[in-house]
DNA sequence: TTGACTCATCTGGTATGCCAGATATTATTC
DNA sequence: GAATAATATCTGGCATACCAGATGAGTCAA
């Protein structure tokens, strides 16, 4: 006779306090859109702890991470203090997204199988049959996101991953607000159209050259429009 | 009659002794050569906290950074080990770094004063003016980390000079390796030559070309010749 | 001798308490 | 009443104690 059995389901032992400490308030962080409030936001160690039910010592170390990550920074003895990236360092940022995403193209012309290819025209032939981009501004911005991701994903170069996946999260919340400027939206779909086209073509210069400029132009609208910026 | 004073220097009240304990911990992890010798380093937080003098604490913090930065790898319970990188992930730092480096170029075409051109073309020609690579490999290794370095900077995108920091440091202990072989030393110079031949003539399209081939070049000597990596 | 088991020990994870600088509040002085 | 000084409070930096998992030496049975 089989000894009856608690349907227990093993704790996450991998994630320490400080791990998901760190998934929640980068979380939280990220989805308030600081720049569209003037005021800025403060953290409190004891507060937060006492929030998530853990001591400071986890919180602390999470806050470690995200300073180094640019989501916050710490004045000693005044507050932890969310950032709030200049103009000048979004659109840095932008450039080096720019090298990162070029380099990306240029690895899928010499690696990528022909189904990976394909499969990424497909992902924008999806988005693309039924919809045009205007009054989809919010589904368009997911599918363009989800666009770049996969090229990044695509060239099998994990550095890349890692180094980009930030800079997304710092420069989401000023696309959001050009996306919808200049007729971008419609622009963009061109470019990423022109972008698949070289990569089936293995067209390694020209794929290379395209993603780049893509990229190079929001930095320029950016750069234009986006005064709001300090 | 003036009132004698201690010459006391303030003390450094802006680095804390996380600060401290984690550019003492970079030096001595980076300093050590981890590829030549066979044995895997691990750390003891208490042995390093009874050895710089501090807590664990700030030891703990400063581990939190290097581990985020690639330098270690802590395995709860059982230790923090020094992280080996392997070929592919060297190959895929330098390819991240050839992206990178390509676009710094580009900015300097665009950006840069002639006079910072010139004082590139002075740094190189100092260099050049009397030894030959051969035999001077660890000055010519030096000379050929400042060129690169130099042209990081001359971008003035400070993101760029941010995220190349640690790929240096990285790729480091293998170039020294590589410097020497294959006449590498010689045919690093004419392209450096020529990259800032083209950076004078303002020509984006090539020096962008020129430095990422370069670097991409290293990529492949490390993928062909330095099977001593995992 | 060998294998499994026990337990002392080591090690990173976490909670807690104290410290000193920075700030806000109150008290004091003119 | 305004400027200044004294004080209470807040906040991040640091030290320390304890916990539990992992390890390895030692023990005991077959």
């Amino acid at each position: 006779m089989a000894i009856p059995r608690l349907d227990v389901k093993p704790i996450d032992t991998q994630s320490s306090f400080r791990t998901q400490a760190y998934n929640a308030l980068k979380q939280a962080i990220t989805s308030v859109n600081i720049y569209s409030q003037p005021h800025e936001i403060r953290l409190d160690e004891r507060q937060l702890s006492q929030d998530l039910g853990v001591s400071r010592t986890p919180i602390r170390e999470a806050m470690t991470l995200l300073e180094q990550e640019g989501f916050v920074k710490t004045l000693p003895r005044r507050g932890i203090f969310v950032v709030r990236k200049s103009k000048r360092e979004i659109i840095q940022m932008i450039e080096v997204w720019a090298a990162l995403e070029s380099l990306a193209a240029r690895l899928i012309t010499l690696r990528a199988s022909d189904a990976e290819i394909a499969a990424l025209r497909r992902l924008f032939d999806e988005f693309q049959g039924g919809h045009s981009p205007e009054g989809h501004l919010d589904e368009y911005s997911d599918a363009n996101i989800k666009f770049h991701q996969a090229i990044i994903k695509m060239s099998g170069n994990q550095c890349i991953a890692d180094m980009t996946e930030n800079l997304f999260i710092h420069v989401r919340a000023i696309r959001q607000m050009t996306i919808g400027q200049n007729d971008r939206a419609q622009r963009s779909i061109v470019d990423h159209l022109k972008i698949i086209e070289a990569l089936e073509r293995r067209d390694t210069e020209l794929a290379e050259k395209l993603a780049r400029q893509h990229t190079l132009d929001l930095a320029a609208h950016v750069e234009k429009h986006c005064n709001f910026l300090s």
